[in-house]
RNA sequence: GGAGAGCUGGCCGAGCUGGUCGAAGGCGCCUGACUCGAAAUCAGGUGUACCGGUAACGGUACCGUGGGUUCGAAUCCCACGCUCUCCGCCA
């Protein structure tokens, strides 16, 4: 969310800087102008009102002992301020209603370090790690190297919860719960704090990180009077951790990272990545989050992009980092980096990793705030990026390790994790027949 | 799920037969005095947000949350949430 009291202060500025995310952002900041000089308006008008009906009690309560009749006398006066004074309150209650609720369907205002751009096609590549395997066979899609293997499998899945759903089996099981275990090793190796949170989370939650009001659609939501939410990402558990606390500011920065299954409705995908890992209503993915000083948050984004790409070097993935346009960043971000990962099996670097600075657009949504120079609370910056996803790592390990045989070497560091299996061979395993 | 107790300022804790209570007292913290210095002691100060004001300062709101009663609520009533204890159930 951003600061009331700075767009009204600068409201071309901001129209501006957020201009950059185009017209539909710009437009819902649009009401915010008018309603925020009514506001100001009547709450100056009931400040004065609720002054004099305070004055008036004080003279009831006196008059009350002394002088019954004088005091019933001021008593109906005051019951008129009384009135008055819950009009205007209900009419201010009101006004400030409706500026919460534009207010919080207003994206985040690119930082000036943000290139221009209206989409994909306009991000940048920052650097590129490693190189395009050079296989002297066609390569294979992962889809069809984990059916062959035995590994993966799709007609299971959707017998048993539809579409966009995936069942891993033996070494493809094995290597997402290695992948987890060896991700969380390493960041917790370089600072991170291993945090498992719960992954249904309330309303308030949701609207804490910026999913919610504008994103319900996206979201699994259970039944019930109060329902829950299935997370889309340990981001929105992990950052709303620490709401409505202050931190003293040699704290921070503060990291995390957290190994979690995350589901995402995919509303609008349609078409989208329909065979494959890569688009799921479930997934497991390692992600970082941190809470960090104002003047330190883009520092400590370098260093989580870092982090990201820490894994997919120790695994010898090649990718490549990118900077997203200001047309193509999420709700919340300021700043964000992708990490893409190579998958030869499809000719295209698909994202494994999103890294972002969310400044203090959440913090302000969800009050954390620190103790910096003179003891005054100020808010935090919040951070979080993948680190990485697991699933889509499986899918970038069988694409870019693939033999022309049709085995899968496995990448050494995950050995350990594995058993000690240096090679995916196919997988007999009995299934029945269908009917 | 059932029964009971509780939720007050950074912390502890009074107030809860409705008015002058942003709220006693203590701890912690800050400043000053005393001291070579420190401790102890003494004196003073010590929340957040918003509004008006160059500022000094003034004002409004906040006693788990939301509603209600009332001229007026931390104090009374209702609902909900959370915590703790006991019982049941359960992995």
């Amino acid at each position: 969310m951003l600061d009331l009291k700075s767009v009204i202060q600068d409201f071309d500025g901001v129209e501006r800087r957020l201009s950059r995310r185009g017209e539909g952002a710009v437009a819902t900041l649009r009401p915010v102008r008018e309603l925020a000089a009514r506001r100001r308006e009547l709450n100056v008008a009931l400040e004065g009102m609720k002054k004099r009906q305070s004055e008036a009690n004080a003279r009831v309560g006196q008059l009350m002992r002394t002088d019954k009749a004088a005091g019933e006398a001021a008593r109906a006066e005051a019951r008129v301020l009384s009135d008055q004074v819950k009009g205007s309150d209900e009419e201010l209650r009101q006004v400030e209603a409706a500026i919460e609720k534009v207010l919080l369907v207003v994206p985040n205002l690119p930082h000036e370090s943000v290139p221009d751009g209206k989409d994909e096609k306009d991000n940048v590549v920052v650097r590129t790690w490693g190189e395009k395997p050079r296989l002297d066979f066609v390569p294979k899609p992962h889809w069809e190297l984990g059916e062959a293997l035995g590994i993966l499998e799709w007609p299971q899945a959707a017998k048993i919860s539809g579409a966009r759903f995936t069942i891993s089996k033996g070494a493809a099981a094995r290597m997402e719960r290695a992948l987890a275990a060896f991700f969380v090793d390493v960041h917790t190796s370089r600072g991170y704090r291993e945090v498992l949170p719960p992954y249904l989370v309330t309303a308030e939650t949701m609207t804490g990180t910026g999913q919610l009001p504008k994103f319900e659609e996206d979201l699994f939501r259970t039944q019930g009077e109060t329902p829950l939410y299935l997370i889309p990402t340990a981001e929105v558990p992990v950052t709303n951790m620490h709401r409505d606390e202050i931190f003293e500011g040699s704290d921070l920065p503060i990291s995390y990272c957290a190994w979690t299954p995350c589901f995402r409705a995919e509303a609008g995908a349609a078409g989208k990545d329909t065979r494959g890992l890569i688009r799921q209503h479930q997934f497991h993915k390692v992600e970082l989050v941190k809470f960090a000083r104002a003047e330190e948050s883009l520092s400590e984004l370098e260093k989580m992009v870092d982090d990201a790409q820490e894994v997919l070097k120790r695994l010898g993935l090649h990718h490549r980092v990118i900077q997203l346009c200001a047309g193509d960043m999420g709700f919340s971000a300021t700043k964000t980096y992708d990490l893409e990962v190579w998958l030869p099996g499809q000719e295209a670097y698909r994202e494994i990793s999103s890294c972002s600075s969310c400044d203090d657009f959440q913090a302000r949504r969800i009050r954390v705030r620190y103790r910096g120079e003179g003891g005054k609370p100020r808010l935090a910056h919040t951070l979080n990026g993948s680190g990485v996803a697991i699933g889509r790592t499986v899918v970038a390990i069988l694409e870019q390790c693939q033999q022309a045989d049709g085995t899968v070497l496995v990448p050494e560091v995950l050995r350990p994790y594995m058993g000690g299996l240096e090679r995916i061979v196919p997988e007999k395993f009995p299934r029945g027949v269908e009917r």
